[in-house]
DNA sequence: AGTACCACCTGACGGC
DNA sequence: TGCCGTCAGGTGGTAC
């Protein structure tokens, strides 16, 4: 589920729960998914550093390490964090395990194994290196219209793509369309002023609700789509079907009627 | 420039 | 119960 929201989520929870206590020592059991490292020398490298900071751009949580580089976690389709301890042992999936002192342990779990862990000298440079758009909530008007502009593209394809606008992948692009009652296919250079005004007010209205309902399908407003990606649903605004395309390979979801 | 398709992985689910 | 196909919220590469 990592998007940008579901990331917020996982920073404020690493946040609340990992920083500022001494790393005793790491167990990372799945090498393929450490890109530019390897388990010795990230285990080098972290032991007896703290967690100082957290800082995301996009899907990207960066924790800056006292006196040093900075642990770039990504979570693929399916990664997430568990904070846990007093002999309750790794979730199952654990590819990451750091532990604290008193038996207490960050582990990051992801089945699928797409996510990817790195260093980094700072969070700038990597989104440099990576050619990462600005992250989405950073984005202003002026910014959306600049990437907008001469694309002939589906507009979904522009939203979930990072290069472009960082953090913004299959669901929540087909929510923010949903909202800005724009079709998904529409081409991104045709919008007119009024549309891309209401794409930017609602990319930025859609990611905050879903920050606060901590990405949490059962807590996203009624009005939205989001919960109901199921075959069969019914649009929350005009209760006409559900429609399903593809849209640069990936299942999208929209409403015929409202979105044009 | 834009799109289509494959690969990387693993689990869940529906049909038979 | 078991096997098989299909699908899943990401990304990077290649080929048209």
């Amino acid at each position: 589920m990592p998007e940008l929201p579901d990331v917020e989520v996982y920073k404020r929870y690493l946040a609340a729960h990992a920083l500022h206590r001494q790393i005793a020592r790491i167990k990372a059991s799945s090498p393929r998914q450490l890109a530019g490292t390897s388990a010795r020398s990230l285990g080098r490298v972290l032991a007896r550093k703290r967690f100082e900071s957290t800082h995301r751009h996009g899907k990207h949580l960066f924790v800056r390490l006292s006196g040093g580089p900075w642990l770039m976690l990504h979570f693929g389709m399916t990664g997430s964090l568990s904070y846990y301890r007093n002999g309750r042992g790794p979730p199952r999936f654990t590819r990451l395990r750091i532990d604290f002192p008193r038996d207490a342990h960050l582990a990051y779990v992801d089945p699928r194994r797409f996510g990817r862990i790195a260093l980094a000298d700072s969070p700038s440079g990597f989104v440099e290196a990576h050619r990462l758009g600005p992250d989405a909530l950073a984005l202003d008007v002026a910014g959306l219209r600049e990437r907008v502009a001469g694309k002939r593209g589906a507009i979904k394809a522009l939203l979930m793509d990072q290069r472009a606008i960082a953090g913004i992948g299959n669901i929540y692009a087909d929510e923010i369309l949903f909202q800005a009652r724009i079709h998904p296919l529409r081409s991104a250079g045709r919008l007119d002023q009024r549309q891309i005004g209401r794409l930017f007010r609602n990319l930025r209205r859609v990611l905050r609700k879903a920050i606060s309902a901590r990405a949490d399908a059962a807590r996203m407003p009624r009005s939205f789509l989001l919960p109901r990606r199921a075959r069969s649903a019914r649009c929350p605004r005009c209760n006409a079907r559900i429609r399903t395309i593809a849209v640069g390979g990936r299942t999208t979801y929209y409403c015929a009627k409202c979105q044009r």
